[in-house]
Formats: structure tokens, sequence, C-alpha cells
DNA sequence: AACCCTCACAACCGCGATGAT
DNA sequence: TATCATCGCGGTTGTGAGGGT
């Protein structure tokens, strides 16, 4: 496995960044894009690895960075996402727009994983089991391998599958899901990360899902739901099904409007 | 005022993953 | 298939600001 050579055998600058290095890469980048960061600075200019480049502009530069301390709920939203996911930054990063992985670790690092140890020191957490297949309370699940998002291929799920109910209450701070049996169907939706974005950011009011069936009528899922900002909300569940298979998905949704917005019938 | 300590955050380093040849 | 170039991630470090003594 090959290595680029270190920057500063290169002679290239290293530490903080000025206001005039910032221009340039911000100005070259919105002119061309960025497809490649190793050749971006000599292209641009600037006397930076590209390695360092792509820092700048991911952490920092980029515009849809969200500035300013980390609002109640994202804090609770950062620990809860640890805990599903542990230090993955990135993936964490991922469910909180506008915060990059660099300055979620920062946060962990220097408030939350203190306030978690002390949180837990005056108190001893109870798990609900991930492998419950009726009234899943939790609001994650606690195994690594539950979190890797899986994605149902059609072939996987050929029997029954249920269509997903969700309403929302504006007077309530949890959400409830209810699967109902409908009628059967051969194929299984392939969900990739950009379903939800693309599916919400239709037009239409409805949309159309098929999950597989639920062991019972009864609500699958209840689980608390995440804000920030006022500006998106969202959630976090799985399905656990009776045959063990175990689904998880991830639905935010960008209200801009500042009010309690309205969930989508699915 | 000077020094020390802690905190916050930007930036760097090293490694594995991935794509191209 | 092997090798190399590049990217992206997670861990770590460097540094400035602020507070306490």
């Amino acid at each position: 496995m090959g290595r680029a050579p270190c920057c500063e055998k290169m002679g290239l600058k290293k530490g903080p960044w000025t206001s005039e290095e910032d221009q340039i890469l911000t100005s070259f980048i919105q002119k061309y894009g960025h497809g490649n960061w190793r050749a971006l600075p000599k292209q641009a200019g600037l006397l930076r690895c590209g390695k360092s480049c792509r820092l700048r502009w991911v952490n920092y530069l980029r515009p849809d960075i969200k500035r300013g301390n980390f609002t109640r709920e994202e804090e609770e939203a950062i620990i809860k996402l640890h805990e599903m996911l542990g230090n993955r930054w990135s993936a964490i990063a991922a469910r909180l727009p506008g915060r990059t992985d660099n300055e979620i670790k920062n946060v962990w690092h220097t408030h939350l994983k203190k306030r978690l140890k002390d949180h837990t020191t005056t108190t001893s957490p109870t798990r609900s089991s991930s492998n419950s297949t009726s009234n899943v309370t939790s609001q994650f699940a606690d195994e690594p391998e539950n979190l890797n998002y899986p994605q149902p291929s059609s072939s996987d799920v050929s029997s029954s599958v249920t269509e997903v109910s969700a309403a929302l209450s504006t007077d309530q701070d949890t959400i409830v899901v209810k699967g109902e049996n409908m009628e059967l169907s051969e194929t299984f939706p392939d969900i990739d990360d950009s379903f939800w974005s693309e599916a919400l950011s239709t037009d239409n009011s409805s949309v159309p899902l098929q999950f597989p069936r639920a062991s019972n009528d009864e609500p699958i899922l209840e689980f608390p739901i995440i804000k920030n900002d006022s500006e998106e909300f969202g959630f976090s569940f799985g399905l656990n099904m009776d045959d063990g298979m175990e689904f998880w998905y991830d639905l935010f949704i960008r209200t801009g409007h500042g009010g309690t917005p309205e969930l989508p019938e699915f």
C-alpha cells in the first residue's frame, strides 16, 4: 500500500489557515469543485497539501456547516448515537446536519464523555433486549451489528410485508409506529441513505413504504423525537422481526418554519 | 503582573479502504 | 492479481483563551 509523501517534505505549509488561504480555497471550490484533493492546492495556488485543504473545507469552510454551540437536543442525540455507533464520528455526524465529525468528536471528549461518566456513577442504566419482537420501547439497539442499517435485497423478504403507519402528535414527545397487516408482497424496496431525503423532498404527502410484518398489531415502536433548532426533527427506528431479522432506519425532516412539523402519512 | 492550569477547538498524523492501472 | 495513488476516518497533538492563584 502506497503512501503519499508528507507535505512537510514537499515544502508545503502547515498550521493554522489564514483568511487569505480560506478565501482562495473557498472560491476555487465554488468555481471548480473538489474532484481531486491532491491536485487542488496546486491548481488553486495554495502551498498546502490536499489533505490539509480537504480538512479545512470539510471541517470549517463548507457552506452548510452550522456554527455555534451544540443545543441540548444535539448533545442528547450525540450521546444516544454514540451509544449506538461507538466512536464512528463520521456516522454520527451524518445524522446531525451541519455538524462535522471533528466537531462532534471534540464536544464528546470535552463535554459529553465527562457528563456521561458523572451520570453513570449516580444511576445504573437498564437496557432492554434487542431481540424483543413486541412493544419495542427502547430508542436504540445495543448490539453494534444492529447498526449497519442492513439493506435487504428483494430476495431477503419474500413472505409477508406490512405497511407501517406513523403519526405525530404535537403535544407529545414520543412517536408511535404501528404495524398493520396488509396485502402480501413479493418484494421489499431497497432503501439507501438517500431514500428518505429523496422521498421527503417530493411534493407528495405520502410515502409508499412497505416493511416486513410485525408480530402483532400493537404499536411496534415508540421513541423520542430528536429536534434541533426547531428546523429539523426526526428519529431512528428499528424493526425486530419475529424471524430474527432486524432493520434500522433514520428519518429526519427539515421543516424550515420553526414550528412543530406534521409527519407525512406513510 | 506573572505564572500556571484547564478547556476548547483547529489541525495534523497514521492507517485502512478503495479505485485506477 | 499486484501495486500505487488517493481519500476518508479516528486518534492525537498544538495552541490560544480564559480563569484562578
